[in-house]
DNA sequence: ATGCGTGCAAACGATTTGCAGAGAA
DNA sequence: TTCTCTGCAAATCGTTTGCACGCAT
């Protein structure tokens, strides 16, 4: 076992482009932002990276329709949800105070919670309404 | 004028089984539970039914890890969550005590909530823990 | 008889993985 | 040098679609 953790450019690119970018973006399209600014990587890096960043808290996904999508998160480790625009499927991060009480009613019923999900769906004042 | 709409044995049996499926379940699961059922479906059918069905707006869908996961739409007003057991299936009902906090954080990011999802998954006491 | 719904299998898009070589330590 | 990381391409997974036949109407 080696804790070995290795500094690459490629690295770096990722996970710049992946601050840089407005909301969440989708593999394909970093792997298109990365390319069209010079630093080309190849995509299976991309997803690797991406898999290893949401893996460790420092990156955010939500699953979408025709993918996953990620996005760079500034507090690691705490646990948040979503509201989704369902027109430009811009997201914003939601503070939850619902964690008391899913772990309530769990013990109620004698659970041990291992995940859960919320997604709030909408309507961005942005967006037009069709 | 096309509005027709068949009745077959197999659209039955996929609507039977979505609405027996505890919580949400993906369309292999559907599948499997409706060949272990003796009701063997084509997967494709079950696709489309499920498609045609959240179209419709009899099912809801939410996106999951590794791929769409449906459930059977409850009436309307009746509105509630579940407390999932991965291993054994049993569900049971949560009372969700205070939504308003989304409408608010909605209304923060000036958002139009069409609908949200909610559900929790575990361990329930009778279940082995792996 | 008419034509929608089904099943099969091929097609498809998103993501993962095997393997050999490049590069950081 | 050692050993991780990368890139490519093939493999995999979930989902969709084309086509011919069956069955509800």
């Amino acid at each position: 076992m080696t804790g070995d953790e290795r500094r690459t450019a490629q690295k770096e690119a990722v996970r710049r482009a992946l601050r840089q970018a407005p909301g969440f973006v989708s593999a394909g399209e970093l792997h298109e932002r990365l390319a069209a600014g010079g630093n080309a990587v190849g995509l299976a890096t991309v997803y690797r990276q991406l898999n290893a960043l949401a893996e460790d808290g420092r990156a955010d996904t939500i699953p979408g329709p025709g993918g996953r999508l990620f996005r760079a998160c500034e507090a690691p480790g705490v646990h948040h949800h979503h509201l989704v625009c369902e027109a430009c499927g811009r997201a914003f991060e939601l503070d939850a105070p619902d964690e008391a009480w899913i772990r309530d009613a769990a013990t109620e019923h004698r659970f041990t919670v291992t995940r859960h999900v919320l997604e709030v769906f909408g309507r961005c004042a942005d967006c037009p309404t069709y």
